[in-house]
DNA sequence: CTGTTAGCGCCTTCAA
DNA sequence: TTGAAGGCGCTAACAG
């Protein structure tokens, strides 16, 4: 008995390999072959062995296993999310690829800091992590991280500059496409663009999807290219007010992110355009909060977030198994309509 | 070299403690307690060692450490947080409290599944993780996990029903109050709060700071009580249509989060009332993406999530290092002013 | 103060 | 097919 009053369990005596060994009959390196399926055991020892593990509830330790250099069955994961929006449905897809149970995960947050970020990796390192998951904070191409060349790196979100590298990053031009097409399927023709800022790849590209998609229905932005500016409400209350009151006709308007979409719907009900009716709205990352109870809710193009990590995982495992399959990839996004458009 | 074009540094050769012995000379004994600030080695014998190993780059192997089961260095961290809100916070608490880099954080996700969650501790504990943190998704009370006695547990955010378990949690009576207190320094008198479900201790915690604190200057709240809802901006809308309009003559509304108290803006601005002149608004949460780009920007109660983790670490350091303090902690929150109230 | 001797629990030769 | 022996890298206990 431990003195602190009913924190917990008692703590099971430790069970080892040779408790289950004894107890099976046989010596250790039999008994640890035995439960490794490993080198050609008797069927029959090997059942005795089992059985003797289970009844004894032997668990092999964790840290002499991975001292003989195996694997450990840890991955870490290195993130700078400052907004705390990738971390959870990125880890939950890799849980899910990793089957639960089997994996653990180490999380480190960077704070956005080249340093601290090294610094962890280095500790993740000296853990023996099988693999490393980097989770950016925009979709930014960023310098590689300094890994060892035996540990598989998967770049989630920010792809590494380095192409060779794997990376997993939301397909930001087939989202513009996306929400460009949404539009076109309800008739609408004018099309304005209130993008967030123009150094941001995830601006750029969405931009690029969505005059590609024009081009190729033969049209083009209202005003000739995407209005770049922040990623506020604030910008794009600004921007539907002139859009809405200015004399170019619009039908629609995409919101460079589910915030500016916002502001644009804001500024339209003030001037008492109609949503959708006069004027469509969509916004890019279907995130919840945003988007469920504006007015009215709006149709956003979602990112598919646990998807990504999904995926993500799914290349390290790989990588760690052997199977590299280096190079970018960009996963694909839907539509998630609501009333505005 | 590996065959994997660029993906990596080359893994430097293992150096191990008895390198480092060899290099200055001692045994490995002595290098181990050199390193170790153990009992006492001579000065110059101790700088000699750390020389050697700052030399060879010693990083002294993780999984050997822990074999001699010793400390681990790591603790867990188990999270049903579906809004990924507070997550990472706690983890920058957590990381600073600890001291960076010396401390690793294995991070499972329960998904709000008491089984997922056993099981995720199960492996954790197999881990030997020197002490636990569990995050809860709302601050209504939960049962304990099943954890043995020597492995400590810090509940945060949802504190455990066990009073002599460890749980650390933001007031919200404390929050509740004030809100109150800001809006009667600013000379509000009749206060109504548009709350969330009933079935939150958020929401009752939060009522009881305000009418509590209200009390304490003899007032109480318009319509005698709080108007328990949902969690929404439509649940703000609405309420505060109906203030608004009614004969109440309120001149300030609590939102009992964000969400609600932008509701509640939205409405108000609908009708033409001014904020903060004719009526003032405050929420709960200080939840940036709601607060910062409102019309007007929300004043908000600040839960203080990071300060939140800081303690929850700070509580299990202690208590890994012998010193137990038992029971339910509530932290404190703060007003973060905007122009809403 | 320093070195020698034993393990921690497991896996892996290698011999039987 | 099985077992004995050695070692992974480190720390702890005891001698010197």
């Amino acid at each position: 008995m431990t003195t602190t009053s009913g924190l917990g369990r008692e703590q099971p005596p430790k069970v080892t390999l040779s408790d289950v060994a004894r107890a099976a009959g046989v010596s250790v390196a039999t008994a640890s072959k035995a439960l490794n399926k490993r080198t050609h055991v008797k069927e029959a020892t090997r059942l005795r062995v089992e059985a003797a593990a289970a009844a004894l509830d032997f668990t092999p330790n964790f840290f002499a296993r991975a001292l003989n250099s195996s694997r450990t069955n840890t991955i870490g994961m290195v993130t700078s999310d400052l907004d705390n929006r990738f971390v959870l449905p990125i880890l939950l897809g890799a849980e899910d690829a990793f089957g639960s149970g089997s994996l653990s995960v180490l999380l480190a947050d960077a704070r956005d800091d080249v340093l601290r970020e090294q610094l962890h990796i280095e500790t993740l390192m000296s853990r023996k992590v099988d693999g490393l998951l980097i989770v950016g904070r925009t979709t930014n191409p960023r310098p590689p991280a300094s890994v060892f060349a035996d540990v598989p790196v998967v770049y989630v979100y920010a792809p590494s500059t380095d192409d060779s590298h794997m990376s997993v990053t939301p397909d930001n031009v087939l989202a513009g496409r996306l929400a460009v097409r949404h539009l076109l399927d309800s008739g609408r023709r004018r099309i304005a663009l209130v993008n967030g800022e123009a150094s941001y790849a995830a601006a750029q590209d969405r931009a690029a999807g969505v005059t590609a998609e024009l081009a190729d229905h033969g049209l083009e932005l209202v005003g000739g290219h995407s209005l770049f500016g922040q990623w506020g409400e604030a910008w794009g209350r600004d921007c539907g007010r002139l859009l809405a009151t200015g004399d170019s006709g619009i039908d629609a308007v995409i919101g460079g992110s589910d915030h500016i979409a916002r502001g644009v719907l804001d500024s339209l009900r003030d001037l008492g355009k109609r949503v959708p009716d006069d004027i469509a709205v969509i916004g890019f990352d279907n995130w919840d909060i945003l988007v469920q109870e504006s007015r009215p809710p709006l149709t956003s193009i979602d990112m598919n977030l646990q998807h990504l990590g999904r995926v993500a995982a799914q290349r390290l495992v790989d990588a760690i198994a052997g199977t590299v399959q280096p190079g970018r990839s960009y996963e694909p996004v839907h539509v998630v309509a609501r009333q505005s458009a």
